[in-house]
DNA sequence: CGACACATACCAACTAGTCGGTCTCCGACT
DNA sequence: AGTCGGAGACCGACTAGTTGGTATGTGTCG
């Protein structure tokens, strides 16, 4: 928890509110009046539990990585006993996360892309969140390598790094085209590009 | 030219500075007055020649358009006669101007975030330049794929819109990591890709 | 002279952040 | 049981600084 040491119900409010209008906006183009008008909160209360606007954006980052990290792990669903079909399975979760219009994948970017280069405490927190989530990714894509083309020049972590940049720019071609159909036909173009990758029989 | 009509040497100056600080900062972030230090104009001259800072950015765009149309047609250079290696040169192109700092890639896509929900211009426009560029490629996957592999279920179009997706995710993962090594190496791994999907048997 | 290229000084609007105050709840003391 | 006091939750008016934009002036060149 940021400054204040509750979790209190306006609390939340503003952390839903700003993160729907970051989404939105941006954050540079969110003003705290905006978000304390969405929250139903006064000023005052904004700044009683957030000593200012970036604190908010580092929270609001925070939460995003918790939901990742939960994203991933998927609890309870049976796993495939095939690696390349865990796979295949977590780039969909992963894609339907980002058709999510709820979705957290371009609030990263815009984080990225506004704040990095003067925030560095959001700047690392990005970081380690893509780190984080690459991470695993990487050891799918190595133990689909090693069960189909162990001998290939086939990359694990280049994959990994490229369905990441998918990701993210998947979600600014669409803003860029006010479409977002463009998301699942990349996704879906990606997961075959990886199957030719691994069953050149086929 | 904007609303005036000369294409003088502070304009000049003018665009260049916003260019640079545009890409360093984003839209929002970068101040009017930011860019008339760096272009060594006063206010005045700068409304003297843009009649808002939205306008510069149109004008910005519109140069980004006419690079990105020199950037595609590449006069002089002697084509390869196979599709797959036009092909191949063509992303080798796109890579090397990502990598390099005055790369125009992530330029269109901080347009794309910041503006596109509030001027109608802008967001117009990143749409035409998208869409152009992104048929010329389409039509060169078009080529490959009915050079090497007609009846497969490759389709052009989605992997155009994948490559222009790594485009823009890469420069956003780069400034995320605060490393740019990852753009080359996402280019070299969708050239991988594309290799595979054409020629299986290599 | 008059059109153009720019400079200077300025403004109105907006922004993040502050500050004093109010209300409410809760535990302690009488 | 009553009430006192303090702490946290929250309000809303205010400020200092910034921003995009303007009005007016000045020098120059044809």
């Amino acid at each position: 928890m940021s400054p204040a040491n509750t979790e209190s119900e306006s609390c939340q409010r503003i952390l839903e509110a700003a993160e729907g209008l970051v989404r939105q906006k941006g954050f540079g183009a969110t003003t705290v009046d905006d978000i304390c008008k969405a929250a139903g909160v006064t000023k005052g209360g904004f700044f009683h539990y957030f000593k200012s606007k970036n604190a908010l954006g580092l929270e609001l980052l925070r939460r995003i990585d918790a939901e990742f990290s939960n994203e991933q792990c998927c609890g309870g669903t049976p796993q495939p006993s095939d690696s390349l079909e865990r796979l295949m399975l977590a780039i969909d979760r992963m894609a339907h996360a980002a058709t999510d219009p709820e979705s957290n994948c371009c609030i990263l970017g815009v984080f990225a892309q506004e704040m990095c280069e003067t925030d560095e405490a959001i700047s690392d927190l990005c970081q380690s969140i893509c780190n984080k989530a690459m991470e695993q990714f990487t050891e799918a894509f190595q133990a689909v390598k090693d069960d189909y083309s162990p001998d290939s020049e086939i990359d694990a972590k280049a994959l990994t790094e490229t369905l990441f940049a998918l990701r993210q720019g998947a979600a600014v071609m669409a803003k860029a085209q006010g479409n977002t159909d463009i998301i699942a036909s990349v996704y879906e173009n990606f997961k075959t590009m990886v199957r030719y990758l691994f069953k050149p029989a086929s």
